[in-house]
DNA sequence: ATTATCTATAGATCTATAGATAATGC
DNA sequence: ATTATCTATAGATCTATAGATAATGC
């Protein structure tokens, strides 16, 4: 956990504090303060600040693409490789649950540095949508599921998931949980949101 | 639209530019230039940026309250007062597609200003709450729906709608979609909205 | 020699206020 | 008189770089 090198405290810091409080309102200061080291150095190491959240940002972007890649569901039925795999995306954006609106924020303000991670990862999420499409037309044929097109399955993962990080705090402050209580919670909206996709695919 | 006042002017400039970049990544130079005046005046007539921002945010947040409330629903049955529903929350977003980020943004990272805004505006949501859940057990005890909390339903609408539209940029860089071919897949997308609404709702 | 780190600083902001001047209301 | 507007500026950042010094690799 603790880095190596100064290079990596820095990219750590960075990926804390640009998660924590966006772009505009992260300095390169309080990087270098958080690492441990002369502001100079951010800029020794990473040129800019715009290229720093952009290495981050593409980062963050690899760990997503990659946790949803490694999922082992080999020689698991159909229902349970999709459960697997929703089960999976719920645990990365636990994991990261600052990702999403930082994600959003530059989806709206950013669309060059959006567009440009698309097209770096584009091969590999193209495999991983047919081969899911292959699994859908294949249920659906055998009358097990309606008929779903891969995009609005992942759609309705990814709406369900991320939407339950970014209302926790809402609920949290709304209901006054604690945050043992909401560690719970989530256990239990995690497999209420399993349930919901699950239900979404009936014939 | 125009604004009759400099007061006013400022004020629509700072909805504009903190909705489009942020508190954080908006200057009061900006907001003054936009509203064409002296950046003084930002400050003579608002005191500081972060109160000005807040000003903006509880706005926003009454016009969603209002946009909520004001559904005249009177007389339909109760399938058609849940569609009018979403349907009245969805162009409410698509009127204002930036805010749904600027308000998780808070949500994540301002949470005194998002505690003040619901102790204000907590009375107001609390009755549409629980006319929402009398009417769902009216219709649970009938046996024409499944049951539901009024929460989770709520829940539902508002994740299903505001992902759409957080989405819609993202489809819209990956897809090469045009302006107004958008437009016809938001028309479209508010339809199916609606039926996964209604669907969810079944028995 | 090369690489890592630091100090210092230029130059560009940015927020907020003080104080002068112009416009308006009585 | 009061309110609205402007100019000017203090004081605090912030990014990025130049140039000095320390550490490391050969």
């Amino acid at each position: 956990m603790s880095p190596n090198t100064t290079e990596q405290a820095i990219m750590e810091a960075a990926e804390t504090l640009f998660l924590e409080k966006g772009f505009a309102g992260t300095s390169t200061v309080e990087i270098a303060k958080k690492a441990g080291c002369n502001q100079a150095l951010v800029h020794y190491y990473y040129r800019s600040k715009k290229n720093l959240f952009s290495l981050v940002f593409r980062k963050k972007a690899g760990t997503f693409i990659s946790s949803i890649m490694n999922i082992n569901d080999q020689g698991f039925k159909f229902e349970d490789r999709i459960r697997k795999r929703v089960e999976a995306h719920f645990e990365f954006i636990r994991a990261n649950p600052k990702l999403p609106v930082l994600f959003f924020n530059e989806v709206a303000t950013n669309h060059e540095l959006v567009r440009e991670v698309f097209e770096r990862f584009t091969g590999f999420p193209l495999v991983v949508f047919s081969k899911l499409q292959e699994e859908l037309d294949a249920e659906h044929t055998k009358g097990t599921i309606c008929k779903t097109t891969a995009l609005d399955l992942i759609f309705r993962v990814f709406s369900i998931n991320v939407m339950t990080f970014m209302m926790s705090p809402l609920l949290q402050l709304i209901m006054k949980v604690s945050d043992e209580d909401m560690e719970t919670m989530l256990e239990q909206r995690k497999k209420e949101n399993v349930e919901t996709i699950m239900n979404s695919l009936k014939p």
